[in-house]
DNA sequence: TGTACATCAGTGAACGCGCGTTCACTGATGTAC
DNA sequence: TGTACATCAGTGAACGCGCGTTCACTGATGTAC
């Protein structure tokens, strides 16, 4: 294949970051490689390097672009059902679609500051203003991070339902 | 150096497992080869498969032995001052010592069923029915885990200490 | 509008590197007599 | 208690492999006239 035309490449390059922020929250970053995520795209690993610097600038716009669907998900839906899809079965198994301060916590802590760091922590600002509390982030996040841990076994679905019962009894 | 007498090889055993269980709750498991590990112990990597099958069981043994230290230090120790440690900058910042459920949770779940998981899922029942809630587990793992993703931000600390006071006042 | 040419997104082979794991070897330890 | 020998924990070089990254090349796209 030759060129592409402007929009094409453009296009491309969105859905490289969309995989990516899938497919990093699913497996964790150091379990998927750049020719995984072009692979899933249906582009060659080469072509890499003409969209991004190198896999750590690839990461920090994944990170960002979770945060930003979020974002978007958080505007126009209410807390109860919003805290009943979070605690559910359903999120712990998908965290590819998932809340990406319970799907990238592990790799954001190892990886030290920098641009996936500041897209992190950002992120989590605005989760705690549209929650009105950090506490509840982090119970929130725990929850779907033990949840996931633990999937398999019987205290998997205790985490979600008893956090989901006390959270909402709150209201 | 040749032979080593069975109590040192023990020892050896012994340190390796604790250094390990260190040093992947410090970096995460993947960015820790199993030569840092028999580096860290002073020994080469050669040895390491005349005492574990492969690196994987070496995780599952770590999970196991940092939940019993756990364990340990738990029963020693009161509720209010084991929330004030765990919810501490220290604890945030020493990854190594600290909370393996917190420590553990991202290479445990992207790694899947296994050894390292039922361990893993053992601490947890463990650490639920000291704490007498799984709903208290989920705030105190989710705290530290989001407080370390965002280290050197403010809301670092803002997460530790509104989490602090959150459970101290419901005791 | 048509033509000639420069651009550059994507290709696929290749690079150096570090990983988990294996293996022939060493020599002090443990044991049989 | 001594002696001869088998054992095996640890050594360090080597293995195949997949990773992130580079690069010469391709050929459709974009542009200058």
């Amino acid at each position: 294949m030759g060129r592409v035309s402007q929009a094409q490449a453009q296009e491309n390059r969105k859905r490289i970051v969309d995989t990516a922020a899938r497919l990093f929250r699913e497996r964790g970053v150091a379990a998927v490689s750049v020719a995984d995520v072009m692979a899933a795209v249906g582009l060659t690993h080469g072509g890499f390097y003409k969209q991004f610097a190198s896999k750590e600038a690839l990461v920090a716009e994944a990170v960002g672009k979770a945060f930003d669907d979020m974002g978007g998900m958080l505007a126009g839906v209410a807390r109860a059902d919003y805290l009943n899809w979070y605690l559910s079965p359903e999120h712990r198994d998908g965290p590819g679609a998932g809340c990406p301060a319970a799907g990238f916590s592990g790799d954001v802590a190892h990886e030290g500051p920098g641009a996936a760091a500041d897209a992190y922590a950002h992120g989590i600002e605005v989760y705690a203003d549209w929650l009105g509390s950090v506490t509840d982030v982090a119970t929130l996040v725990g929850a779907v991070v033990l949840a996931r841990a633990t999937a398999g076994t019987p205290i998997s679905d205790r985490i979600l339902a008893e956090t989901r019962a006390k959270l909402l009894s709150e209201e």
